[in-house]
RNA sequence: GGCGAGGUAGCUCAGUUGGUAGAGCAGCGGACUGAAAAUUCGCGUGUCGUGGGUUCGAUCCCCACCCUUGCCA
């Protein structure tokens, strides 16, 4: 009976490996990691929701054409900010380019090894997909917005209700049952595949840990409002005024990433600059919270713990003593 | 200077007809399999402005003082 619930949708996988890079936001990884591509001569793989929106530049923190110098960027504008995107359409991209990567053998640099792509990302959920493979129903977002109709005319025990007469114990499997999202997306996968989705393994001891960049609370939160004021000044707020000219109507994501809503809500005049700028720094302080106790407890991790003082040059040092010291990360593409 | 209003959690404020207090936000912690910068769950001890007085007992009532603020001068 539990079988019935469990049960995988037949996908196969094949498995390469990568040097990965993690950590919350404005921890540096970005330029990190560009020095190591530098030193290893490989590319980079941005493991970022936000980043593979095009034109949302600034606001993402998205490393400009100059910053990449000769580093083969992938993983970035993918899509318009008009444009629905999914974990699923990111993990499509990524293995693209990790199948180019794995053909193309080891890198000309010096030392580092064998892997010849660098993964870096604060996304948990997608550098989890790609160390722990994702076998789960492709989005549907038809079905998504009939149980969406469904939850705005009975809320979260109407949800229950329904996965219930699907899946009698379906709620068993489940966690985070007052969680709309979830249950919404539990009955989308139910209706089109006809299981529950799975459950990751928390982390997996066996494996090559991710290293984690990691700024003690405060300097990050000191950090955080030094990046907000940055944007401000290399004219973020311009940016937007223009993509909102070229791209009239965003998708649900796009337009709650982090400083596009607020500043669009300047833009709009129902909130202040400086009112913008606080939510900014509150709600990045609070994605970068929830970025670590992703990383924390989701992912199989070697923390690196850094300062503020700390240079990139110093930090990529102890990323590539890291990674050699474990090696790169075992990770599975759909074939 | 006079009159009024107010000083309670990091912030905005509620409340106690006298038995030492609680919301929102912030913060902290947790969850997380195709929307993830999303979504969601949990966590509330603080000289109740200061000093006196009344009282078995004061954050609450009384007095003085300090501070903030509004109006009038």
């Amino acid at each position: 009976m539990m079988g019935m619930y469990s049960k995988i949708p037949f996908m196969s996988f094949s498995t390469t490996t990568a040097y990965i890079l993690a950590g919350a936001t404005a921890t540096g990884k970005t330029s990190t990691a560009q020095i190591l591509a530098e030193q290893m001569g490989c590319g980079i793989l941005s493991a970022d929701a936000m980043l593979v929106y095009k034109g949302m530049d600034i606001g993402t923190a998205k490393p400009t054409v100059a910053e990449r110098g000769h580093v083969l960027y992938t993983g970035i504008d993918l899509v318009s900010p008009s444009e629905p995107f999914s974990t699923g359409r990111w993990i499509e991209s990524a293995a693209d380019t990790l199948k180019l990567s794995v053909a193309s053998g080891t890198p000309a640099g010096p030392v580092p090894p064998k892997a010849s792509l660098i993964v870096v990302g604060g996304t948990g959920l997608y550098i989890k997909a790609l160390t722990d493979g994702m076998h789960s129903a492709v989005a549907h977002p038809d079905v998504r917005s009939k149980w969406q109709t469904v939850f705005e005319q009975s809320g979260i025990n109407g949800l229950q209700i329904a996965i219930q007469q699907r899946a009698p114990e379906g709620l068993k499997f489940l966690t985070d049952l007052s969680n709309p999202r979830r249950l919404l997306r539990a009955l989308e996968q139910l209706e089109t595949q006809g299981t529950l989705p799975d459950q990751w393994k928390k982390n997996d001891a066996s494996k090559a840990p991710v290293v984690v960049l990691s700024l003690p609370r405060e300097q990050l939160h000191r950090r955080i409002i030094q990046r907000v004021d940055q944007m401000f000044r290399d004219g973020f707020i311009e940016e937007v005024r223009a993509l909102r000219n070229v791209y009239p109507t965003w998708s649900a994501t796009a337009a709650k990433a982090i400083g596009y809503e607020e500043v669009c809500a300047l833009l709009d005049n129902t909130l202040t600059q400086e009112a913008a700028r606080e939510k900014m720094i509150i709600r990045t302080r609070q994605l970068a919270k929830r970025q670590e106790t992703w990383f924390r407890h989701q992912t199989q991790a070697q923390w690196l713990t850094i300062t503020e003082h700390d240079t990139p040059f110093a930090i990529a040092e102890r990323v590539l003593y890291l990674w050699r010291h474990h090696g790169p990360t075992t990770i599975q593409i759909p074939r």
